[in-house]
DNA sequence: AACAATATTGCAAGCGCTTGCAAAATGGGA
DNA sequence: TCCCATTTTGCAAGCGCTTGCAATATTGTT
């Protein structure tokens, strides 16, 4: 491999005439260091070129510095808005994010946990999948902070951020009944994960309480692709549904142009039509989707500022918040 | 900060009876080490759940694993999609990517690059920004890896790997030529990125030498507002264009929805559009849009195969490639 | 059975840094 | 001017790992 010749804190003391300490003092924010041999060091690292090894420092100090992001389907709209939220805030308290991509087989989340431990890294925040109890376990045993993304699980330790995900189905319920509907469906993909059934089961609960009508279908993966074939199976039953609540804006999207171009239906006249996660395409004038907006900043907040807070606090703070989703009205469902 | 307390190969040597070098040869590869020690160091290792310090590791072998990916616009499709390659074939090849969001202010692609360095990683590859010319030295003097994607700097070292920007402005001409377009415009962003200003150029070029009417018009960032913005602009002209070739695919839903919704223009039969990157919206049935395609898994693996090359083929290897881009045939041009 | 060739092992040094401790320098009263 | 309280400084130990070297164990050959 490349012959790596990084200069040394030792090589800037000796050019500054200082000890190994005061160099390392130096760059140690709050240490004792007289203005001017804080202005020798700084000038002869400058000159050399010399950069803090982390490594080396992370390994003294026990702390890397590194937080691990565990992700799968990053190339998707709502998944790369929370990336950019974390990534940007993480560096705002000085930490820095390593990202560990779960695309492929099973048990990835497990070895991305792993991964995470060989470096050593500060915290964890997975976004996709759930890891497995033990590798909780020892991530926390070994101090290592841990976060869940809308993952609900049970396992006690991991600050875990959800949404109201069962509230959100039962408020867009009141919605489509508003707007005049009466057959109710929600299309959902078959990853079954506890945010996607959340709203099902609010959807489907509310529909029932207003003695409305309601089905559920589920297909695939949560994408465009998905929400064509759903729409296909959906709008192809003697007994079509006016209103139907997608489980992500994708699916949505996917839904609205087969429902528009390929059955000819109108949105919102014949059939109103809602999302979840409020990508940017929700906005825009092709698609106008009424739709939950994922407080992704707001996530991201909470999961950062949960990381830079001192252990004593520790016990003190919840280790669950639940923020709200946002319902943001635009054209896909008929005014009330 | 938290009290972890990781255990060391020390701990596991003493269990499993061995030497602290017999568990570090166990779990490096290549290492000459008797299947009986090497049985009895990873029971030891996973009754005690011991994982490698790739911390410690690093500062010794002076390879960290680590390949800084530096990025602006994380969240948008083309971004995020390259993201996913390439963590996924670095990953692959058994490193891990750090990543660097450069939305913020000025000159935070020097700051990545040096962070890049602190972190002691093997390799940066630059998707977004142009990193100053000092640092670049910086970087290749430490033996770190650059790859630029997009970028086109002169500077000799890092890999470039650009697409056929000129040509594919070139290409398109003839596209719209052959759907009968006479008066051509291209609608770009203010960035004056090298590839955006690639594909104006050529197709300006091409344009004028097949005496068509060309006009340009820049405006913002390279998003779906800018479209929108561009569409007003170019389409309240006097002589209106009746053919543009967008610089990205973002810009070109925006002009495609405002051409369509606000001015009631019909793409392909009023109006032909292009786009680049072929973003997975462009295949979306509201847009079939017609673009080119960046290769963004070659570009991936030409960038990590790159990485992982050894320093002696180093002078060998080109420092510049150069893909095509394959041009994606959807609806919004014409038959010709 | 004896020996050379090969494979495995442990020792110890060292990667670049931080930090407790004690010595040296500095400053402020009296 | 001298003495004590306060910074500032350097020393040296140690973080968890790898690796060259020499010693020891294993194997194959005749």
């Amino acid at each position: 491999m490349p012959p790596k010749d990084f200069v040394s804190a030792l090589e800037v003391a000796q050019r500054a005439g200082v000890s190994r300490s005061a160099v390392s003092r130096t760059f140690t924010p709050g240490a004792s260091v007289s203005a001017e041999t804080r202005k020798k060091v700084t000038d002869a690292a400058e000159a050399l070129g010399y950069h803090v090894n982390e490594l080396a420092r992370g390994l003294m100090r026990n702390e890397s510095g590194i937080v691990c992001l565990v992700v799968s389907d990053v190339a998707t709209p709502y998944r790369s808005a929370l990336l950019r939220e974390l990534t940007s805030k993480l560096q705002n308290v000085g930490k820095v994010a390593m990202l560990i991509n779960t695309d492929r087989s099973d048990g990835s989340v497990d070895r991305a946990l792993s991964q995470a431990i060989r470096y050593r890294a500060d915290a964890s925040i997975i976004l996709s999948g759930l890891p497995d109890a033990s590798i909780v376990r020892l991530c926390l045993k070994n101090g290592q902070r841990l976060v869940l993304i809308n993952r609900d699980d049970e396992e006690p330790g991991p600050l875990k951020i959800n949404l109201d995900d069962f509230e959100a189905g039962e408020r867009i319920v009141t919605a489509f009944a508003r707007a005049g509907c009466r057959s109710l469906a929600f299309a959902n993909s078959e990853a079954g994960t506890p945010s996607l059934m959340g709203r099902e089961h609010g959807f489907v609960a509310a529909a029932r309480k207003l003695g409305l009508e309601v089905s559920v279908e589920r297909y695939g993966w949560t994408g465009y692709e998905a929400g064509r074939v759903l729409a296909q199976r959906l709008l192809t039953r003697t007994q079509r549904p006016d209103a139907v609540f997608c489980a992500t804006d994708l699916l949505a999207c996917g839904f609205m142009d087969t429902a528009r171009h390929q059955f000819g239906i109108g949105v919102p006249q014949q059939l109103c039509l809602a999302g979840f996660d409020d990508i940017e395409q929700a906005s825009w004038s092709s698609y106008g989707l009424t739709t939950f907006a994922q407080p992704v900043a707001e996530i991201a907040s909470k999961a950062v500022e949960w990381l830079s807070t001192s252990e004593a606090a520790d016990n003190i703070l919840q280790h669950s918040v639940r923020l709200t989703a946002e319902l943001i009205w635009r054209t896909s469902i008929r005014a009330g």
